[in-house]
DNA sequence: AAGTGGTCTAGACCACACG
DNA sequence: GTGTGGTCTAGACCACTTT
């Protein structure tokens, strides 16, 4: 590293990535370690972390517990204001979609969700918890609170394919309004242990609450994203 | 710092963001120096660093060039479906609105634009930069492309206040259908010095394709914005 | 002029993943 | 067991901001 001006990090950020671009290094593909990143751009660790940490940031390379750091693979585009669901969009992109449901509980609505929901607090609901990856790397922890009144004996059905899918046609339940905030937001907590990312990683919150066309209450569903996982497409139209 | 287990920085940051909110620090006010908060937890800049990097991925405080670091303010609750513009919607949220723009010119339409957007290549097109403040803070940077046949002589209108009120009352242009696009992406380039902040920090990114109802395009708007500073909020109807 | 954050070095130890 | 990333130390110099 010698040039003035520009930071060595921003130097060893640069070459690194020309380096990777021309090895042609594909989706989830790992690079070499940072020892040897450090020796090869003759620089300290910290600095080579600091440029691995830019690409990072940037959403081309992403590590993966203590294995390693690896090519970011294309971002899933996801439109949350229809149904088609996680399984078949995912399908639908040429990647393999994977869902595991790490919980499904009836519980009572808790004040806060009552609040936006318009449930009664106390009242029964159901919790479902689930992960889901693309390409195996997972992406996404979703929390879904789904009122019962509609769809009785829900948790008996297998929550691995579109919760939605369900809805329509085994219930016959269809959505009318939804509210949705997204905004980024770090992984912390049992989102991010749950990712197999470390607390703090760059992450996109996605909310929706969803009414039929009467107005009542639906769903309501928390969705804790990676942050280079996904691009949010969403068609409205104005009258 | 003793215990075990728990990582260092992780206590530490624990420990300053409890001693901010005991001392009821509010939006924008300035945390101690680095070197004193070292010395405070008796760690190293690295250490402290790695705390503050930590409370800045969760968005509550933010850094300001070289001179510190801040308490976060609230997020501005955003909704890109709607026209109520940046002004309004600032205001509405008792908080202080500030527009500059950098640039308008009438350039020719790009071929990735012209793709996306229906126009011919080369056709004139209007390019408005500008970029936005929230209470004193830098917040967002945004392009706006827009088509001139409806409205000509844009470019001599006052453009630090909504473009689409413009666009409504002095060209009777409404809106129709919309694309938009949204996802987490690092700050770069000229928009990470426009805002003030390093290349590669956190951002979100957000592009809008805005047709008229016979489905002529009226603009394309790309927004930069500082990924602690809103939340998207949108209200869907399906049918 | 003094103080600040931004960058960088040259080491070190640890927990964990993988062979 | 070996190698990996994750964490941490105790300094240093620089560019810039503020006083």
């Amino acid at each position: 590293m010698q040039r003035s001006d520009i930071p060595v990090y921003v130097q060893v950020r640069n070459q690194l990535w020309q380096w990777v671009q021309k090895q042609q290094l594909g989706s989830q593909e790992r690079l070499p370690a940072e020892r040897e990143l450090a020796a090869r751009f003759n620089t300290t660790r910290v600095t080579v972390r600091q440029a691995l940490g830019q690409l990072e940031a940037e959403g081309v390379i992403f590590r993966s517990n203590r294995r390693g750091w690896y090519i970011t693979p294309q971002r899933l585009i996801y439109d949350p204001s229809v149904d088609i669901g996680f399984y078949k969009t995912v399908i639908e992109q040429g990647l393999t979609p994977r869902t595991e449901t790490l919980s499904k509980r009836l519980i009572e609505t808790p004040n806060w969700l009552a609040d936006i929901s318009g449930m009664e607090k106390g009242a029964p609901i159901y919790h479902i918890v689930r992960r889901r990856s693309v390409d195996l790397r997972c992406v996404v922890v979703e929390h879904n609170y789904i009122n019962p009144l509609g769809c009785p004996g829900l948790l008996d059905q297998d929550m691995d394919l579109s919760i939605w899918k369900l809805l329509r046609e085994q219930y016959d339940l269809l959505p009318g309004q939804r509210n949705i905030e997204i905004f980024p937001q770090a992984l912390t907590g049992v989102e991010a242990e749950a990712l197999g990312v470390n607390s703090g990683s760059a992450g996109l919150y996605m909310q929706r609450l969803t009414l039929d066309k009467s107005g009542t209450f639906l769903e309501y569903d928390r969705e804790y994203w990676i942050h280079d996982a996904l691009k949010v497409a969403v068609q409205v139209n104005n009258n």
